[in-house]
RNA sequence: GCCGAUGUAGCUCAGUUGGCCAGAGCAGCUGAUUUGUAAUCAGCUGGUCGGGGGUUCGAAUCCCUCCAUCGGCUCCA
């Protein structure tokens, strides 16, 4: 007999040998069918796995993130079975699970399009209808090149070669084999729901030096009720899409001519960003931040004493000339180097740090051309860029005073979920940054040491921090779950190196300085991008272009509405007036369409009572309140939404 | 940059296998209407069919090329 412990700290005994899926049988028949895969001593296994000895057992249902990489792993098995049939002669990369669905790159002897999708999608169906078991089988890794060599699957060759001597596990679903260490669920019948979403070009192991394969992707589910949730969820998505509402709010465009990657800010648009730049600034402010402006353009030897010439010059615009050609300019693609000048332009005391230099900077990038998108990834940007000069003693608490202004904001702006992303060195391949040891290890404890004390929910990641210093990033969580990547806050002993940066200390020996750089949106681009999305349009009141829209009956009513405005005007309220000769209907149709947030009915009554009806955006009629009512109601909730997080805390 | 798709009026889209002056709705303009909580009616304006080149008696439609956009890949200081 063997113990199996169960997560709850449950113990049972079952004779050796016996699978999970057993094990689940013995707990009840529901389970059974639902379980789709199982953790064995912390490895996760086929349910049909055999168990030797005293074992910790977590079985996964489609809930837990094990069992949907499963799923979805089982069915880009499936997907490769009808490839293999609808197209023979096909050869296989690889396959894996993602966050949402799974894909198969192939290289297919005819060209394969999003209208073949449809008839590879109905084989699937086909086949996952016969409920076919997935077979594990286990072969010499002689054995296994030689299978693929002879059916000259080239890609499978090239990926056994790299495995490491010894035994090579098989998958066989129906007619299809497949290199793979698994696990997968126990049969094909168990999906339900499929959805091919698209097909695209991958390179061979992600090589852009490789051969382009076909990658197709596709979602499964163990209903059909939850494919209909999400593509539903996707619909939604495609109505929040950032760059449709911008234009359709006339926030910002592009131009060709302008260039691409280069976004115009429309006036709404305009005002919105400079709001959020001002809030920014008044928090900052509180914080002993100091407002710096420096110039777009910096010589290029700025760029070579900083590093970043060497490390993304040639990818970089290319350096501006004088017109007698003796000085080179790059384009300013960050702020740091000059704000380490602006350190530099006088002697520093111990006494003097932390020092914090803000700046809402341009700066500008090449970009790949096809890897811009909407305001997310462009060529121009605005950084709300800070940086701070600290003393070693200093770090950890002005990282700290980071972590809070980042959560403030995130509060205020209702982004309720989030997490922090540590990005450290790959310590596998140290040379691909600059700096010594001793400070990266410094660094990388004070980032982990901060977000502990801040109680952030993290996940560390090797080998994506930047080639300077150890980071942390805040991903947030939109309103449909959809999560982006927002603020950072980077550690930095490279640069004050590099610059020379040095202040006086205490016992009259001069000092190094550790530089910290952070910004909470991220850039002003991709933060808009993101509220867009996450408001849909519908932004607080506060951040709102337009807040008010009055609304006048008839043209009769046009004088009274205009002194509604003005009078909201005054007391720092955003209203205008829809004079349009148009029905009522018809103004209260198209200012909802343009997320107004309040709209104004006045007419006769109103006019005579001076009053005004009040209609709040997709809720409806709020009745009506004289206009002095109605602005102190507008002010309380502004100052309500910025109070936000100060009334959390 | 690479693979694939797309590009028709300010916006959303029709335009059959190449064939008469290229269409609709919305927006805009003009007029009528003076309106009570999500679209009043009528008329009009607006397009070198992404740019350039080619094939053809004839091109929005076929071919080449450039530009831009979209979905991915790669990249992201």
């Amino acid at each position: 007999m063997i113990k199996i412990t169960f997560p709850d700290g449950s113990i049972r005994e079952y004779a050796q040998g016996t699978t999970a899926m057993q094990i689940a049988e013995s707990i009840s028949p529901r389970l059974a069918q639902e379980v789709l895969v199982a953790t064995v001593n912390g490895k996760v296994t086929d349910l049909q796995v055999p168990i030797q000895e005293d074992s910790t057992v977590k079985l996964h249902k489609w809930e837990d993130e094990e069992g949907k990489r499963t799923f979805w792993h089982t069915s880009s098995h499936l997907m490769a079975e009808a490839l293999e049939n609808l197209y023979p002669g096909i050869k296989f990369g690889i396959g894996p699970s993602i966050e949402n669905g799974f894909y198969y790159d192939v290289d297919s002897p005819q060209p394969i399009t999003e209208g073949d999708l449809a008839t590879i999608e109905a084989k699937m169906v086909e086949l996952a209808r016969n409920k076919e078991p997935l077979v594990r089988r286990e072969v010499p890794k002689e054995e296994a090149l030689k299978t693929f060599t002879e059916k000259g699957d080239q890609y499978k060759v090239e990926l056994i070669r790299d495995l490491e001597d010894g035994t090579i596990s098989f998958y066989t679903n129906g007619a299809f084999t497949d290199l793979c260490r698994g696990p997968h669920l126990p049969n094909t019948g168990l999906i339900k729901a499929i959805k091919l979403t698209s097909v695209a070009g991958a390179y061979w192991r992600g090589n852009e030096k490789n051969k382009m394969l076909t990658r197709i992707y596709g979602i499964t589910f163990p209903k059909k009720s939850m494919l209909d949730e999400y593509l539903a969820m996707m619909e939604e998505a495609k109505k929040r899409d950032h760059r449709k509402l911008g234009k359709e709010l006339e926030l910002f465009a592009f131009s060709p001519r302008v260039g691409q990657g280069l976004p115009l800010w429309l006036p709404k648009g305009a005002a919105l960003r400079e709001r959020l730049e001002n809030f920014l600034r008044a928090v900052q402010k509180e914080y002993g931040y100091q407002q710096v402006i420096t110039p777009h353009i910096g010589m290029k030897d700025l760029y070579v004493t900083s590093g970043h010439y060497a490390k993304y010059g040639k990818d970089s615009f290319q350096p501006i000339h004088t017109p007698d050609d003796d000085e080179e300019f790059l384009l300013k693609p960050m702020n740091c180097p000059h704000h380490c000048e602006i350190y530099k332009v006088k002697p520093r005391s111990y006494k003097d740090l932390p020092i914090r230099f803000a700046e809402f900077g341009t700066v500008y990038r090449y970009e790949q051309s096809g890897e811009l998108h909407g305001l997310t990834r462009v060529r121009g940007f605005t950084q709300d860029d800070a940086h701070m000069f600290v003393r070693p003693d200093q770090l950890l608490e002005e990282f700290e005073k980071v972590i809070d202004i980042v959560l403030y904001i995130f509060k205020t702006l209702s982004f309720d979920s989030y997490t922090a992303q540590i990005s450290l060195r790959d310590p596998n391949n140290k040379e691909k940054y600059i700096g010594s040891d001793e400070n990266w290890e410094k660094a990388e404890a004070a980032i982990i040491k901060a977000a502990k004390d801040k109680g952030l929910n993290t996940v560390v990641e090797y080998g994506e921090a930047a080639f300077y210093g150890p980071k942390l990033d805040f991903m947030v969580k939109d309103a449909i779950g959809r999560k982006w990547q927002l603020g950072t806050i980077q550690v930095d002993y490279n640069l004050p190196e590099r610059f020379d940066l040095t202040y006086k200390g205490a016992d009259d020996q001069m000092h190094r300085p550790i530089m910290i750089h952070r910004a909470p949106f991220g850039s002003m681009e991709r933060f808009v991008a993101v509220l867009l999305e996450h408001t849909g349009g519908k932004f607080p009141l506060w951040l709102a272009p337009d807040q008010v829209v009055v609304l006048p009956i008839s043209e009769k009513f046009n004088e009274y509405a205009q002194k509604v405005s003005k009078y909201l005007n005054n007391r720092d309220i955003r209203a205008q007036v829809d004079d349009r000769n148009e029905k009522i209907g018809r103004k209260i149709r198209d200012n909802e369409l343009k997320r107004i947030p309040y709209l104004l009915i006045v007419g006769e009554k109103e006019q005579s009572e001076g009053t005004v009806s009040v209609r709040e955006q997709g809720v409806g009629d709020k009745g009506s309140m004289t206009q002095e009512q109605f602005a102190e109601l507008i002010s309380g909730l502004v100052k309500a939404e910025i109070d936000k997080a100060k009334a959390i805390e």
